[in-house]
DNA sequence: CCTTGACCTTCCAGTCACTGGAAGCCTTAT
DNA sequence: ATAAGGCTTCCAGTGACTGGAAGGTCAAGG
């Protein structure tokens, strides 16, 4: 098949594809005489597997860690768990900043009268920086 | 003052000070005769100003904007607070999509065994991809 | 006077994970 | 014959910087 049926079926974008070939996270797919690439069956399950890892929040190249445990039979399941717990940590990370981001907000949010008038405490926080 | 004690004054790097003034959120600051730039006090609070507004994870557009109300004195609060209320809104929806992921890793870390074994759900689920 | 080191200047490249678009070839249908 | 759509490559751009190279400036010390 070609690369736009394999993005359809994958969905991952045929621009996406060749990006990742180009990098090295897939092998260069064979071409056809009129230099199309090809792809099979086996590919498009690749390409299914890059898409959830991705959005699971893997980066591109934790993503091939994750291809290259999952084409070892003999990988150690420890192995992928502690992948994804150190993923998890990251996200907790962030998950952290951006509360810490929102709570501060909305704080200044709800001290804000937020009518036609200047005065405002968001603004006044932005200026000083200092605890309000 | 020069640029590296404007940078340590504002917690902000002189690389990201000059790139401020080369896309336009600073104007460019006067130079001295040697070609140095010049930075005031009033400089300085302005740097703090974007300090504060992008650890609040406001995108630099953003601060540009925040910028502009700040300088305008006869801003409407309710401008300021609704860019605010935007941003929460935006922090949120990337909070959600974080707690999404971290939810399906944490089932799928909870039912791998994690020890020598290959056998593991985490990979199955990339593998599938469909409910696990 | 000269050198050393710490500043400062500009400009280019790289980051991450793509997307958009241009220019041009291939295939299929009308 | 031509039009539409898919394929190819390559270049540029995104956001918000950071790192580094090449070179000018300044103050202190030998």
């Amino acid at each position: 098949m070609n690369i736009g049926a394999a993005a359809e079926r994958s969905n991952v974008s045929a621009k996406a594809i060749r990006y990742y070939e180009s990098i090295g996270l897939l092998p260069p797919a064979p071409r056809r005489e009129n230099g199309y690439r090809s792809y099979s069956d086996r590919d498009v399950e690749t390409l299914r597997f890059i898409q959830h890892a991705r959005s699971l929040g893997f980066s591109v190249e934790h993503v091939g860690e994750l291809l290259a445990l999952w084409r070892d039979k003999d990988r150690a399941s420890a192995d992928v768990r502690e992948m994804a717990q150190r993923h998890v940590a990251d996200i907790e990370r962030k998950v952290a900043e951006l509360n810490a981001m929102r709570a501060t907000l909305q704080d200044l949010i709800a001290r804000c009268h937020g009518d036609d008038r200047p005065d405002c405490p968001i603004i006044d926080r932005l200026a000083e920086g200092g605890p309000t």
